[in-house]
DNA sequence: ACATCCTTTGCAATCGATTGACAAGCTAAT
DNA sequence: ATTAGCTTGTCAATCGATTGCAAAGGATGT
């Protein structure tokens, strides 16, 4: 037999339909009968009765939905930050479960807008963000004066947006630190593509770390075409090309890193001693190398817990928290340096 | 201003609100005079009129969405069949978006069956799961009878659901194929845990050639924990225990062998040399490895097509095709064999 | 005994779009 | 001239749950 409406359910048990809503919500419960409350979730969950939250969703003007816009469903580390956020906006005990609606924007403007008008349609409670690139400015600045719009991961500087990041500045700093500790006089990036602040930060705090020590970098940037290890590998020619030979390389992420360390391994030259490398995130790959990959450590969990924080906070109306302090990175050690 | 509602547009238009409906739909504007379907059209892009889908969902009683499950978000080749399917669904000129709604089970039964209540509670027009194992059994099979329910990539023998599927079992089989080809005695798989039918199609159909031709297995299986590279990193001293010792290992995925050459690395062995592997899937990382990995080519964009043609018809209410017949994986042979 | 308050329930409007039934106006056909 | 048929648009019901308001009934206080 079919599921039963709210409406069938109300007349089985001959009382009217608010009173069903009532006893089967969790705020308004306590304004009805424990008595009654009690038989009418007893037949609520006897009868297979299910809410149909489209219903639900149009009278209170909020689905219980997120929207999420990863830049690309294969990064081990949007996927993780992601799924903190989803744990935690479903760890709560009172709160209803929120969906979230998970999209990927392939770093291409027009996909991303075409998903936030997508999401503004069903009415999502908020919309987060890990895919923001210059070029979406205006159409999140456009989508946030109708719902709450959270960035994480990816920053964006002309928009006060609040936001979910790491601080990748500190974190390109840490590893210059370090490289100079290990005595390296001659480094190299390799960059990601510029798309996002991600990079140039991580760039930035890096070169300003090398100035400050006198480290030399080469004196023209070298960009992958995309943060995956295939660009990374077709990188390795550019870098040994430079001279003075750089003895160390930091890969802006750590697929980028691994290609690295294949194209090497491929030449046959030697890591750490021959060149050494530095990659950032801290997948999990990066532990099953043959040469454990020095690494910074995304914080996922903070950078998540956080998102999810602002979004719960934003959603019920709470006053928002001010501009959040990025969290800071940890440089993992490994073999690869 | 705030966006306005379709009643809202109809006051300032002078016409009734179904009138807008209409000239706005795909399916019903040919009931309204181009004239005035213009006239709306237009209005509706000045104003900034966004439909509300919610409301559109509980009306049609059909949400324009799909659930889909995944055993884990983190597996490239899920990923892409997912991309498939979502890039086949929304490619249709004249049928709406649909919205994926995407969610992870960890292969744990409850959460399989909390996922796809929810689904049903927002009234999904159907649901695609790629993650069905034994254990959903009974919960896909309940969901089956309230909304067309699909298989990607995991069959579930005892129920006959409409299946989008890769022969796995001919997929281990040319794998066996290839290894007596080159001549191996003694080869040994390293399997992926068994609650997929996958890992076992692939195990069956490899032993089979094996037993055909003559070729040695260790006569206990060997399974990783988990289908990732960290596991099949820890299985390599079990592999090398076996006597006579193999010369050639079937890794039930891709992750699995490069697990397995990292550890022949770190024990420096040479591959293919002292040990051939062979994996499954074809990521992209296979490519990228120093010694590309030899590897069976999960047809990816068959089974999505396949998945999404599926949940079309099923959803248009056409008849739908009967039992489909699995696609034939493809081997690509690099240089680890 | 009467006013007051509280608890519990029902009534009815509402969210925003979709759609079947129907009416008005017009053309064409007999 | 009348009927039939078509086009275009309106009316009103509907999807299923939520919620402000009010009423009924009971308990309490004076």
């Amino acid at each position: 037999m079919r599921r039963p409406s709210m409406k069938e359910l109300a007349e089985r048990l001959g009382v009217d339909r608010s009173t069903i809503s009532r006893a089967l919500s969790e705020d308004k419960a306590h304004l009805v009968a424990p008595e009654t409350r009690e038989k009418v979730r007893k037949m609520a969950v006897d009868s297979g009765y299910r809410p149909d939250l489209t219903a639900a969703a149009l009278r209170r003007g909020r689905s219980q939905t997120v929207g999420v816009l990863v830049p690309d469903l294969e990064n081990e580390t949007f996927i993780n930050v992601i799924r903190t956020i989803i744990g935690s906006l479903n760890s709560g005990d009172g709160t209803p479960a929120t969906t979230p609606l998970i999209a990927e924007t392939q770093d291409r403007p027009s996909a991303a807008q075409r998903l936030i008008e997508t999401y503004l349609s069903r009415r999502v409670d908020a919309i987060i963000s890990l895919a923001s690139t210059e070029a979406d400015e205006e159409i999140l600045a456009e989508a946030a004066r109708e719902v709450p719009v959270i960035l994480a991961v990816r920053s964006l500087a002309a928009l006060s947006l609040p936001s979910a990041l790491c601080d990748d500045r500190e974190g390109g700093a840490i590893v210059a630190r370090y490289f100079a500790e290990r005595g390296h006089k001659t480094v190299c990036q390799v960059r990601g593509p510029l798309l996002a602040t991600t990079f140039n930060n991580r760039a930035q705090g890096f070169s300003a770390v090398c100035a400050e020590k006198g480290i030399k970098e080469p004196p023209e940037a070298i960009h992958a075409e995309h943060a995956t290890s295939a660009a990374g590998k077709k990188t390795l020619d550019a870098v040994l090309q430079t001279s003075p030979r750089p003895t160390a390389i930091f890969a802006h992420n750590d697929a980028l890193a691994i290609g690295l360390i294949e194209a090497i391994r491929e030449r046959g030259l030697r890591i750490p001693e021959d060149i050494a490398v530095a990659g950032f995130n801290d997948i999990k790959m990066a532990q099953v190398l043959a040469t454990p990959l020095t690494t910074v450590a995304y914080p996922i969990e903070e950078v998540g817990e956080h998102a999810a924080q602002l979004v719960r906070s934003l959603i019920t109306g709470d006053p928002a928290p001010g501009q959040s302090v990025p969290f800071i990175p940890k440089l993992v050690i490994r073999r690869t340096t």
